[in-house]
DNA sequence: TTGACATGATACCTTTAGGTTTCATATAAA
DNA sequence: TTTATATGAAACCTAAAGGTATCATGTCAA
């Protein structure tokens, strides 16, 4: 079983699955009514639905015959939390720009 | 040719290429100090660093017949700022940072 | 209960990814 | 200048990814 990190890099490395969740980062959708929004099969945008609820990206509920994509933080912050190895390593480039930046405003 | 923001994240998409990352974090390597790091051919190492380079998440500096790979904070910005699309949806570390930022560029 | 509709799921195809092996090239050292 | 060393690069293999087409299933409506 590979971990939830690397689930939710994969999913994010497929620009469909990261356009699916800008969407529904304004709106809740069917499956059908995300498929409008791409040029493929409604399969096809399935796959990447279930990709997306594998890497904990998206929550599906469930509603009769029809199922409602929903964003779900708890993916987005598993990748996000990664690039807190980087901080100290950010934070020096960042003091660096910003003493750049000091120097030219003298 | 694919924007800048696929290629990171497509980079950032392989477990063996954030590991790497997270070994350059700490010190600059060659590839074949990398190399050490893993059980694979140097050749394949060095597919990931050719790909990392390309993603913009490291630079190399030509030293002879050696190479330097050093860690490039400008792929990683990029991917980061892909995630302020949902800054609405939570009120993690991402705010805190993006203020300091602000903060500091004032 | 029958038919339409939203989705699930499988088989299949093509391209890309990740790896190996092998050989070429450039530079450092003897 | 010869030899060892660090890397570049190409050919090749296998598995995974992303897509299609097709059919099955569950649910709503008439």
């Amino acid at each position: 079983m590979t971990d939830a990190e690397q689930m939710g890099f994969r999913a994010l490395a497929d620009p469909t699955r990261r356009k699916i969740l800008q969407l529904l980062a304004t709106n809740d959708m069917t499956i059908a009514e995300v498929a409008e929004n791409f040029q493929m099969t409604r399969a096809a945008v399935k796959k990447h639905l279930t990709i997306l609820n594998e890497g904990n990206l998206i929550s599906v509920q469930v509603d009769g015959r029809s199922r409602l994509n929903t964003l779900n933080t708890t993916g987005l912050k598993q990748v996000f939390d990664w690039f807190g190895y980087f901080d100290d390593f950010w934070d020096s480039r960042l003091d660096a720009l910003k003493s750049d930046i000091e120097k030219d405003m003298q």
